[in-house]
DNA sequence: AGTACATTGCGTCATAATAACACATTTGAC
DNA sequence: GTCAAATGTGTTATTATGACGCAATGTACT
């Protein structure tokens, strides 16, 4: 970070930055991987800087990668941020003030930055965030009870959100974010949690099924309370097919 | 634009640009906004930079009304292009070379640019584009017809077509588009040309009669062809109401 | 004036999608 | 064994959709 600073405006794209909301499901609740800096009372969303020599999509990943050790999964970027103010001059100079550098040689960070929006899907389990730098934590939170988040990262936030519940209609998902094989309430949770909506059972099933991209096993759930639930496993190919053309067309 | 260049490292956001894909309909052709500088053999679409006291969305507005005149329409964000090699070297230095810039003060031009992509419909009678610049062209032109573009400006004007076409489904068109008074077959050739699909004439009446957007008025189309179709005008206030509810839920 | 033809207005019909709900079955808890 | 909670598999009414039919309107042409 230090050595990113001061190197900055030579290998960083100069007034940008990209911050990445990574959503996981578990325990039926919407977890959303946010990240604390001991400068800050505030949590904030893994984010960085874009490398000269990248393009954005792939800065998105690295930058992922570097703040939270989580490798490989596809980001969809949804937004760009720009409001004046939205980083004031006072976040830049606490930074500078922690980090013990010249404010003349950090000037830059106190400007206003614009800043990508990446979302992502994952896995809950999958993804064990690394603390990579060892003065950082970073935890998995419940999207209903973020708490107070740095600058405008909250709105992003809301903003990658509502992106999510509209490609929720247009496109299945799941397929990252739920086991290998899953009953179908857990993949209705799933839905419910993202929409805060609930859902009647049984026209839930209909329709996903009807989608064409599960395939039901011949094994049920166990260690469960009541009734054992059927088992599931997503048809990929048919999963990636339905992804590629969309759920609806509409006109 | 000369004088922008010399002072940018002051005044503007530096390394990020705005991009405007403006949508007109006319003769029944989706049309675009495109411009052509004297230095260059290919069109681009009207873009520019961002002033550092100006939030990006409002920075759309002004770069679209500095190139092209165009005043007081909605810009609606729809992506950020980043890929490293998008504005090559050459470009950069062909533009500097044109504006008999010092290379050296026009350094940072030749670096990559990370643009951010805004997109609107707008009544293609209501907007006469003024020639701000006497050396640049501006003109509107067939979508279908669209010739070689600088730099990924066709996949930028792509990715805007596409990005209209699902918020087809999402939210109703059409109220800047066509004139005050419209027929049914208008309206259903704007939704034809924007899907690039034929949509059964009868079918399509229902559908968006059904949405409740609409009024009948008690007048015909007149000097033309054949049968006179009724005319109809948006109701502005249920328009708005869709607008910020949505068409469909889906789920 | 009369006819051909393109276009509009207003239907129908079969099918699919959706919302709301009924009932039997399975399983753990008491 | 009985109860409560959850699952599996329906039914029914309503609405939306896609594919048409046909008469009415107005222009163009003989």
């Amino acid at each position: 970070m230090l050595k990113f600073i001061i190197e900055n405006n030579e290998n960083y794209q100069p007034g940008l930055s990209i911050d990445c909301v990574i959503f996981g499901f578990h325990d039926n609740q919407l977890k959303v991987l946010l990240i604390k800096v001991p400068h800050s009372e505030k949590w904030s969303l893994p984010g960085g800087f874009i490398p000269i020599d990248q393009d954005i999509d792939t800065a998105a990943v690295t930058v992922l990668n570097e703040r939270t050790g989580v490798e490989g999964i596809f980001l969809r970027q949804f937004a760009a941020f720009g409001k004046i103010k939205r980083n004031d001059d006072h976040f830049g100079k606490e930074v500078l003030k922690y980090l013990n550098i010249d404010p003349e040689k950090g000037k830059w960070l106190t400007r206003r930055f614009v800043t990508i929006g990446y979302y992502a899907l994952v896995d809950f389990l999958k993804i064990v965030p690394n603390r990579i730098n060892s003065n950082e934590i970073i935890e998995w939170i419940d999207h209903k009870e973020v708490p107070e988040l740095i600058l405008d990262h909250k709105e992003i936030l809301n903003k990658a959100l509502d992106t999510l519940r509209i490609e929720l209609n247009l496109m299945p998902i799941g397929y990252n974010l739920l086991p290998e094989k899953f009953s179908m309430p857990e993949l209705q949770k799933l839905y419910e949690t993202i929409l805060d909506k609930k859902l009647d059972r049984r026209n839930f099933m209909r329709k996903i099924t009807n989608i064409g991209i599960l395939t039901k096993l011949d094994e049920k759930k166990n260690n469960v309370a009541h009734k054992a639930p059927n088992l599931y496993s997503f048809d990929k190919e048919k999963y990636d097919e339905v992804l590629k053309n969309g759920l609806n067309q509409g006109w």
